[in-house]
DNA sequence: AACTCGGGGAT
DNA sequence: ATCCCAGAGTT
């Protein structure tokens, strides 16, 4: 067996010779484990008297609510700026939910940013500031699900906790070769994950196999030959690693066609207003439009209509959203200043102009709308 | 179990 | 173009 190759003086924390991945992963993150902002140096194993240097929780967690579908490279800076403005949970707490869905903004997700508001507030009106060390209590707080619990409980307090995000279920499936499709064997690869978590340096291990499916366990083209667990993989042996996980078949997207309307003063300012607080860029702010209907055409808005003398403007504005495909035509409309006020009344928005855009909770796809045409 | 919910980077 | 990303909440 693989294990018993091992020194027994490395395997007093390992004694459960279950254990096939940790005595291998381990050591090669001491040697490669990524530098993130959020992230604490690897746990050495030295004296027992040594202190060992866990991240603060409050970096954890909002770290984790930001990687949540969200690649490292993105969540950088956001993580930096969100720090920056709000350097404790009691500061975030304290923040209106506005400012935060502005330095959200771009992100995607926005639920998350409602969530880890309304978190923020729990943790500091009602824990005193504290964040749970367990798994359970952490699964109460909006916005943490099985992932995020697991994850701040392992790398915040170092729980033992399996933490099962893409990457794992990747490495898992390709390490058992598990043939079954996703979702599916979701419930396999938990069972499996949960059993190869070490009870010694439970978040190294965690954050070990996540940096080992982002840099050698990739989706495509991984890189066996470079693989600490290697020696135990049955997906290289069968030389099925890169078609694993099988995933089942995705939805084709529809497309979604909508007039955006832009009302114009004679200085450039743009008529914006907000969204509801749920639902697809809840809370964001927006262009005025109409409905964003399935149907060939985009269909015009009878009471926006109505608000000015309207004229089509070049090009469309194109977007993806997670389920469907996003065309926008512009209309544009100049409006005097003496109607400006009762026109905002009506649209149930407020008049901006180009410089203040930065400071608007605006998501992508409006920033795409205003861009092309102010 | 299926669906909703962003945006960007890699290929 | 497609895939996938340190998934959660709702139905």
């Amino acid at each position: 067996m693989l294990e018993t190759k091992r020194p027994l003086s490395e395997c007093t924390a390992f004694q459960d010779t279950s254990l096939v991945i940790a005595p291998r992963l381990l050591p090669w993150y001491d040697r490669h484990a990524r530098e993130l902002p959020w992230r604490k140096g690897p746990q050495k194993m030295r004296g027992s008297g040594d202190q060992r240097e866990l991240a603060v929780p409050y970096h954890v967690w909002l770290s984790e609510i930001m990687l949540q579908q969200t690649t490292v490279a993105t969540v950088k800076a956001y993580f930096l700026k969100f720090l920056a403005i709000w350097p404790t949970v009691e500061d975030l707490a304290q923040a209106d939910l506005d400012q935060v869905l502005t330095a959200w903004a771009g992100l995607g997700y926005y639920a998350r940013a409602r969530n880890l508001h309304r978190c923020a507030q729990v943790v500091a009106e009602e824990l005193d500031g504290i964040f749970p060390d367990n798994e359970a209590a952490l699964l109460k707080l909006p916005g943490v699900g099985p992932y995020t619990a697991a994850a701040i409980a392992a790398i915040a307090f170092d729980r033992p906790a399996a933490v099962v995000d893409g990457n794992v279920e990747r490495v898992i499936a390709r390490f058992y070769a598990l043939q079954d499709p996703l979702p599916g064997v979701k419930t396999e690869i938990r069972t499996l994950a949960a059993k190869q978590t070490p009870q010694e340096r439970s978040g190294d291990y965690a954050q070990a196999m996540m940096d080992l499916g982002a840099t050698i366990c990739t989706p495509r083209n991984p890189a066996c030959v470079l693989c600490p667990i290697q020696a135990g993989c049955l997906g290289r042996e069968k030389g099925i690693a890169a078609e694993l996980p099988k995933k089942a078949p995705k939805k084709l997207k529809p497309i979604r066609r909508a007039f955006a309307y832009l009302f114009r003063d004679e200085e450039g300012s743009v008529l914006l207003r907000r969204r509801a607080e749920s639902g697809l860029l809840g809370g964001m702010v927006e262009v005025p439009s109409g409905s964003w209907g399935e149907a060939p055409e985009p269909e015009r808005d009878r009471f926006l209509d109505d608000l000015g003398h309207w004229s089509l403007l070049e090009g469309q504005v194109k977007h993806t959203f997670t389920h469907f495909h996003f065309e926008i035509s512009l209309l544009q409309a100049k409006v005097g200043k003496d109607e400006k006020e009762q026109i905002a009344g009506k649209v149930g928005g407020s008049w901006h102009v180009a410089e203040e855009f930065s400071g608007l909770a605006l998501p992508t796809v409006m920033k795409k709308i205003l861009y092309q045409a102010v």
